[in-house]
DNA sequence: CGAATCTCAGCGCAACTGAGATCG
DNA sequence: CCGATCTCAGTTACGCTGAGATTC
């Protein structure tokens, strides 16, 4: 539902008359709030074909990878995630048939997540879709979205990313 | 655990190989990847004092509502959250003493939450903690914190946020 | 032996659906 | 009677901790 004023301009002029670092709290709050937004479009686009944002991330790590398959505790390192969350995700990826587990060939102890046929497959129709939509971010040109990539890697380097 | 390149550059540029809209998925991932980090440190802040970022930004809407207490349903419009989530936040605020349940004077159907003094007071001391973080944005300057405010203030207008 | 890799059980939190009680 | 408000039960999902099996 849409409301007459801006809520976070509204909480910030509050936020000012008690405490500090309005810009800070104006961005966070902006910052939860998009992300929020986004991601629920991003879900909602990738439902019908079994996707979430997350397991649409793992696809395509796996598809830019050379062999089409990834140890999961590499997939954990470049997607940023708990390793018990990288096995529950490729638990479902393999339940819907995009990746299959494999034995690692040389290390016994890593196990390999291979995307099939099928994964590729979904990994197009889901793109096409998401770029049809601009990622949820069409009220923005392109000098705008680089503009928010680059203020915000700062926070990713600050925070160890990189 | 820090890597040796950019992961979101290095996802952008494979990325363009095969399809478009290189700016959007950057400042996509860009976008999820700090708001992870971002909640992460805030929750971290917030944890000592018994509180998630939810459960703080229903406290701050108290502490600034003209009574001390708001009904459930108002409070849900204003922080954007399902009913019963309003109903799961505000019964962990209660069972921590923060909050109390009050009948509403004029609607037998509305249900009042009121901010008790433990609440004002554990309030005062997060949010010492949060602004002594900087809400985790200390990389960024004022100008560059209000230049992502702007910058996402279109992608929630475009939602309808407002 | 220690370290790395993965899995499993369990907990906490949050969003959602569907149902119901109460009241305007 | 209809709609608004809230609660409860149950489902799903994700992130984390702690423990354990296996292998380097």
């Amino acid at each position: 539902m849409a409301l007459a004023f801006d809520p976070i301009d509204e909480a910030a002029r509050q936020w000012g008359r008690r405490w500090d670092r309005v810009p800070a709290m104006h961005a966070v709050t902006s910052l939860m709030r998009v992300q929020q937004l986004v991601i629920g479009r991003l879900d909602a686009i990738l439902k019908p074909h079994g996707l979430t944002f997350a397991r649409y991330e793992a696809l395509v790590l796996l598809v830019f990878s050379s062999r089409g398959s990834l140890p999961l505790g590499k997939m954990g390192e470049r997607l940023q995630v708990h390793p018990t969350s990288v096995t529950s995700i490729v638990q479902r990826l393999e339940a819907s048939g995009f990746v299959a587990r494999r034995p690692h060939p040389d290390d016994g102890r890593a196990v390999l997540a291979e995307i099939t046929p099928e994964g590729r497959a979904v990994v197009e129709a889901a793109t096409r879709d998401l770029v049809g939509d601009d990622f949820a971010l069409g009220a923005l040109d392109d000098g705008q979205l680089r503009a928010i990539s680059e203020l915000l890697a700062p926070v990713r380097h600050a925070a160890g990313d990189f």
